[in-house]
DNA sequence: TTGATTGTTACCGG
DNA sequence: TCCGGTAACAATCA
């Protein structure tokens, strides 16, 4: 479900709501009770991103959150109804409530730790201390396929399968291009625009590529994909050529085979 | 009921 | 060391 701007939209919401507050923490189901004990009670200072990572300055601990492909925060009014399924965290504030379930993370982390995980992550073009200039340096010292490398959160953190396929349309670059034969200039304006797209996406709360202009309206909000150009489309907007999918990275990557031509 | 999924890690072999 | 492939795990919905 989540790619990076849905987590530093998280992050900004949960700081809005929750920041300066003492919170009852629960673990309904009884698969964080020790953590949530720890923090229960506790002011929650701030809620920071890095990439899909979520930071949770909590007291003097630090909860870390990763939602994966199936965690789901939902919101409540306190105080909040009975939990639904299984909720591994419950948050209580003033005003309003979280649950949490189906992270692949949730769990208190040390000074040490928390360093270590921004150790293996890439740079985030979400954020202020991001250095494209690192990620250049990953990106051209390896033979791997950009398609790949977009997902690889060590070289850059916060880029989804969503973005990747809309990402490399919208740059004409084939997803299995070697990402060391790129050009700096190429890397520069996928950097760019992977940075806009992103804060388009924190903005709405959700992914958008196409303009709306040539779109229209959203007929419904249960189209995910009526907001972009090639993942899940059968044919190119642009030249109706067929959309192809393949496998890259064990995630499907959809592209146009004539806006995005092989490279030699 | 089945299949797919906006994710990640560990492990193995070349 | 680098790289690709595979399995495992999570929860929900069409």
């Amino acid at each position: 479900m989540p790619e990076g701007h849905t987590i530093h939209r998280l992050a900004a919401d949960h700081t809005k709501w929750f920041a300066g507050q003492k919170l009852t923490a629960l673990s309904p189901q009884g698969r964080f009770a020790e953590g949530a004990k720890k923090l229960s009670g506790r002011t929650l200072r701030q809620v920071r991103a890095h990439g899909k990572h979520l930071l949770y300055e909590w007291g003097r601990s630090t909860l870390h959150i990763h939602l994966g492909l199936y965690g789901k925060f939902r919101k409540h009014k306190s105080p909040p109804p009975e939990p639904r399924g299984a909720v591994r965290l419950r948050a209580i504030g003033d005003d309003f409530a979280f649950d949490l379930n189906g992270p692949t993370a949730c769990e208190l982390l040390t000074k040490a730790e928390v360093s270590k995980l921004r150790d293996r992550l890439g740079d985030d073009p979400l954020r202020n201390d991001a250095d494209p200039d690192r990620v250049w340096k990953k990106l051209s010292s390896s033979r791997s396929a950009i398609g790949q490398q977009l997902l690889n959160q060590a070289v850059i953190a916060g880029v989804g399968n969503v973005y990747r396929a809309e990402i490399l349309f919208l740059l004409g670059i084939h997803p299995a291009t070697k990402s060391n034969t790129l050009e700096r200039s190429e890397f520069d304006a996928m950097w760019d625009l992977t940075v806009d797209l992103l804060k388009i996406g924190v903005k709405h709360n959700r992914i958008i590529i196409a303009d709306p202009q040539d779109v229209g309206k959203p007929r419904s909000r249960m189209n995910r994909t009526e907001r972009l150009l090639v993942y899940k489309k059968s044919s190119c907007g642009a030249c109706e050529t067929p959309i192809e999918v393949s496998t890259i990275g064990a995630r499907k990557i959809y592209f146009c085979p004539a806006c995005q031509p092989e490279r030699d």
